[in-house]
DNA sequence: GTAAACTTCCAAAGCGCTTTGAACGGTGTG
DNA sequence: CACACCGTTCAAAGCGCTTTGGAAGTTTAC
């Protein structure tokens, strides 16, 4: 059923039904009641490609997902992110497309994207450090949201991230307070924005409690599991080694625990943990007490904030610059506790 | 750029410019050579939307993801079957469009997508013993593959799926083999065809190996870590706790790790354990020999087949049924072992 | 030299929608 | 009664592409 079967069924002009339908005022709510019931009789729905090539508006955005490393291929996280942007999606009657860049020239995928004008904006994932996709992104004219911020360059675009810096400081200030001196960080790859923040901030906390830092205990990887697991086995076989961990995803604090107890040591006595948590659903830290302390924002809770900001941006460009800012939640769980007494020690000594 | 533009500035009709790009034979290699030079050149794509509404396809599939329960919202599985689709999608000019059903009505959504006609086809995730959209697929008329199938049902539509009962007939012989009698299945929720078929796999090799069934050791929840790390638990407590267990996803896989460290059991001694392994990137059980013994079957294959298959189905309707069943590898690793001493004895007894 | 057969290109219609500009009938006003 | 005005409806153009049905121009065949 098209627009012009349903307005011959009617009796009607295409024009007055398609007024009627998208709730123009020139059209009497006598004809509107008809129409629109017709419509849920003939369960009518505009064709998306036709409406979108009469308004110019495609309805549709898409995320472009960036091949951050050959093992790490899809971030686990994307996938809360993206349940979180589609419920705002649904919402608002737009499509979510994805794309991934694999092993593709990632400037051609955008330039094609702005090119092919199938969708009204995008959502940038995984900024870094020193990223092309700023300057490209301005050049071609796409409303976009990045879901971070690109290094140093943090403003004339809009964007949503978490306070990596004062979360990463927070938590290693909360380490330093429970008498640790040797806090270790496990952080995701070096050219991730988020990674040099959280760096950032880690290292703000040192040299507030005047701790030394020790270049062996920074390690950056691809966030996974066994890199976890690896790194942590390393730093415990250390002849000075960590009494503390910050981790930056819970899949590196899986690996950590795992060896942490492989070690025969007691998470939270021996060696205390601070995980960052996205809340993803099925990693959920819970108990009455949860297993885990960590820094939690939940990343599904980001994708519906971004998503609705973009759309902002797209129903009023050039409005005003959205930039947010959201602080995680420390929260307390089993993995933390005070220094180990011979370490205390030492930090008299 | 578009057609009509390009079109002016060759001085050529729209005609031969499109059907230059398009590869029809009537139009001459010199002309054509000029036509892509300056596509190239002006970095010209056709506006998606207008070349779907003219021919009739949109060169999109649909991946609709159900909303399996309340906390497992995402499955992560999702995220690499996708991206394995994606792929095959890029190499043929596809996009790809994600649909969460979220808390809304199941067929709501498949019948907009097809009165919509955004999509020349779907990919089914997730089914069910007994669920309801092969009626409607099958009703609505829009191509779809199905990834697993939906319980007896399995002919009269195209699927790809995985020999998940022989997977898990062939792991709990194993199992038996290695003289465990009390063996344990922890698996996914009951109304999921994949734990339905892994379930009877399980009882065939009971049968087999004339083991006894007890129903306190099959278990069906939600994949999450915590639920492997409290079930397991619970059966450790248990009188005549299992001597080996078997999971139907790894992140369930480290939950019950946990739990049997916890125990201060040691894994792959006091207790065996397999997992079903989707193969995910951040989870990869790696190493010369890998920690888990594993019924190995990467999603992200899958994800390149159903998405390949479902190209085929779209470009030839009807040609033939495409059923595609994949046999899991039952890949070695250190987490199975004899069964413990004690136990023996009682199966001598 | 002319008809037939290609080759190469084009004008125009059509995909299903929105939207502009105009028409039509009914009301109120002077 | 004529006029303007308003509420309601419509015909037609246009979004950017493909594709049908020619129409030129070029080659081959007799």
């Amino acid at each position: 059923m098209n627009l012009r079967e349903l307005s011959q069924t009617l009796g009607l002009s295409q024009t007055t039904v398609s007024r009627a339908l998208n709730g123009y005022p020139e059209v009497s709510e006598a004809t509107r009641k008809r129409v629109s019931d017709a419509a849920l009789e003939h369960n009518y729905r505009p064709n998306t490609r036709a409406k979108g090539l009469a308004t110019g508006r495609s309805m549709a955005i898409a995320h472009v997902i960036p091949q951050t490393s050959h093992h790490e291929m899809v971030n686990p996280v994307f996938a809360d992110f993206i349940a979180g942007a589609g419920e705002i999606y649904a919402a608002n009657g737009y499509e979510m497309i994805l794309s991934m860049t694999g092993g593709r020239d990632e400037a051609k995928v955008y330039r094609d994207i702005r090119a092919k004008n199938s969708v009204d904006g995008v959502i940038v994932h995984a900024p870094r450090l020193n990223d092309s996709r700023l300057e490209l992104l301005q050049e071609i004219g796409l409303p976009f949201v990045v879901h971070g911020r690109f290094g140093h360059e943090t403003d004339g675009y809009h964007w949503l991230d978490m306070n990596n810096r004062r979360a990463f400081a927070r938590a290693t200030g909360f380490l330093a307070e429970l008498g640790h001196r040797r806090i270790a960080l496990l952080n995701g790859l070096e050219e991730m924005d988020f990674a040099d923040r959280r760096r950032s901030g880690y290292l703000s906390a040192f040299r507030k409690h005047g701790l030394d830092v020790d270049d062996a205990l920074m390690a950056s990887y691809e966030m996974t599991e066994y890199t976890g697991f690896d790194v942590t086995q390393a730093w415990l076989n250390l002849p000075n080694p960590p009494t503390a961990i910050l981790t930056s995803s819970m899949i590196m604090a899986m690996g950590a625990r795992r060896a942490i107890h492989a070690a025969g040591l007691v998470l939270g006595r021996d060696v205390s943990l601070i995980s960052h948590d996205d809340d993803l659903s099925y990693f959920r830290n819970v108990g009455a007490v949860p297993e885990f302390t960590t820094l939690r924002s939940s990343v599904r809770d980001h994708g519906r904030r971004a998503a609705a900001m973009l759309l902002r941006v797209i129903d009023s460009p050039g409005a005003t610059l959205e930039q947010e800012l959201l602080e995680a939640e420390l929260t307390l769980g089993q993995s933390t506790g005070p220094a180990p007494v011979p370490l205390r020690a030492t930090k008299q000594g």
